[in-house]
DNA sequence: CTGAAAGCGCTTACAG
DNA sequence: CTGAAAGCGCTTACAG
């Protein structure tokens, strides 16, 4: 109903007068205040309804100090690892009565800087940050000065204090590399990666692993590239081209794993009998590749509740201490190794 | 430096005490208003430096009944699909200096109702939806009783006037049949999608190329499923045990394409030579999928920036006539069909 | 070019 | 149980 002009908005001083109760009586009514008797909150309520009243969370929150908005900065979504992720973390954080206020990096460390920035203007009540490559350790800190509370995802930002929800990569990498070198492989080539601390995690793994069964690590068998689809196309199809030619590798992820497949099937090769591959991640996809991946699952959307929650903890018990979750990796044997 | 007591913020009074003007000249410096004279202004900027101000956006936006955030409602960010509509939506929306209130539905229509509720309430500028299947088309009227500008994305609502950006369904399956009937197949299977908009769109692009060649179209040929990886192995699986089995599929999407090579690589069929596969949408994954994906590009992520550039438009000028962005969709031949 | 004043829409003690 | 009052941090005419 109701043309309204744009000008004025309908606020609770006109449900107060609709209602014949005084402004701060709206208010309490509004936050379900047990001071109001049931029949003049339902009063109050009809008559808000009545006259197209909408609560605005802006003011409210400025007056209040608090905040129901969280920012959530994710490096890239075209990887359905930080897709299946984001979702996790939106869920949690929309159960708790918060809104997310999200931003994509695209690994752009000036633009990180520049939604940082928004996001604290904005003032949103904490942060949950997967950082983009290159981000400075001191990040932690600096958020820290600002009095907001934050969680750090899946690449740790050095050794300060900080909550932090990521994987166990070095274990799960293992394992992926310990499975390889029980079915009898011993040339396996490490696919995909190119920079920072999760690559590092899950190289040491993959060493471990073929340390403990005495096979030198290869260098040669190290190919490096960006953790995508394409990398994992390339790194496949230069590892094929190896004298002799490796019979198994471990991918970085599972969308480096993907392209590798892809690769093999360029030459005829298909996973699983003809070549050994392992992803990592467990995103949704691995389950229907061609062939289905077997990977290691680190449950992504999991991951993101957990650091959501995480964040939640904080919010609500600022002193509390330091909170980690690293996901338990499992091998997941599919088809391809 | 300082450890400042959580009490009391740094506000443009402090500024203005510190640089020695008056608050007024302090928020027209950071406003940037030529009002000031630069010597002024770069001491206020010095001073706000100084004692570690930041601007209170909510604050500012309430006074001056401004909103620098919109809400962007997708369905389903497990699908690249919308992962990368939704980067696309984004990386428009930052530039032009918004953010993003993001939510996920999951297709489920209460959740969007409350999402809705809360950006309302938070005074998003405006909404980039893709309606959640299920959503009364009543909805485009109910927004914009609000007085909300919006953008539906992806599934239209209805005939009402609303801005739209999606994709031409109905020319782009035309095409990717066609294509597979003039390769001289003539038994062309259906996978995927169950319900909403989009699909009728698809299917009647199907039924035209069909028809166009005194094909007549075979209801066991099309097999519905959710328009997901899972659904795409599922419908295949079922339409390679139809007597006698058909030698050609046009999917829903591209993602129920991945699930059908799947499905296909199960059996040692291989999509390029044992059988002719097209997807639709043309996701980044398309390119290296196992095999490539011969599909129809609708380009996602320009589909995200067009459908954000509207509603920029319709903010900057709420009386403008209704926009529509179409995506033309073009062939890409890969190797799966 | 700069200052004093009013006000955005709400919340929160504080009286009564 | 309800009302009057102050104030969150900013912006915007309006004087001067």
């Amino acid at each position: 109903m109701g043309k309204e002009k744009t000008t004025r908005a309908v606020t609770i001083l006109d449900v107060a007068a609709a209602a014949e109760v005084s402004k701060s009586t709206v208010s309490l009514v509004l936050k379900n205040s047990p001071l109001i008797p049931a029949e003049t909150a339902e009063r109050v309520r009809e008559a808000a309804r009545k006259i197209g009243y909408v609560y605005n969370s802006r003011a409210g929150e400025l007056r209040g100090k608090t905040s129901k908005t969280i920012g959530v900065i994710v490096n890239d979504l075209t990887n359905p690892f930080f897709a299946e992720i984001l979702v996790g973390v939106e869920r949690k954080l929309v159960e708790a009565g918060y809104i997310v206020l999200m931003a994509h990096t695209n690994e752009d460390v000036e633009r990180q800087n520049t939604v940082l920035r928004t996001m604290r203007e904005q003032g949103a009540a904490g942060l949950v940050l997967c950082p983009a490559y290159g981000t400075p350790k001191t990040l932690t800190k600096e958020v820290e000065s600002w009095g907001m509370p934050l969680v750090v995802m899946v690449r740790t930002l050095g050794p300060g204090k900080y909550d932090f929800a990521g994987a166990d990569n070095e274990r799960g990498i293992y394992a992926a590399t310990r499975h390889l070198l029980d079915a009898g492989h011993t040339r396996i080539g490490f696919l995909g990666g190119r920079t920072g601390v999760v690559l590092e995690q899950r190289l040491k793994g993959f060493r471990a692993a073929l340390a403990e069964r005495d096979i030198a690590f290869d260098e040669d068998l190290l190919v490096a590239a960006q953790p995508t689809r394409k990398g994992g196309h390339e790194t496949m199809s230069a590892l094929l081209d190896k004298k002799p030619r490796p019979t198994a590798a471990v991918c970085y992820n599972d969308v480096v794993a993907f392209g590798a497949l892809s690769a093999l099937g360029e030459r005829g090769l298909r996973a699983g009998q003809d070549f050994a591959l392992m992803g990592f991640d467990n995103v949704q996809d691995a389950a229907h590749s061609n062939p289905p991946l077997s990977t290691i699952d680190i449950r992504p959307g999991e991951l993101g509740e957990h650091a959501a929650a995480i964040l939640l903890d904080r919010i609500q018990t600022p002193a509390r201490a330091r909170q980690t979750y690293l996901a338990d990796p499992q091998l997941v044997l599919r088809q391809s190794g």
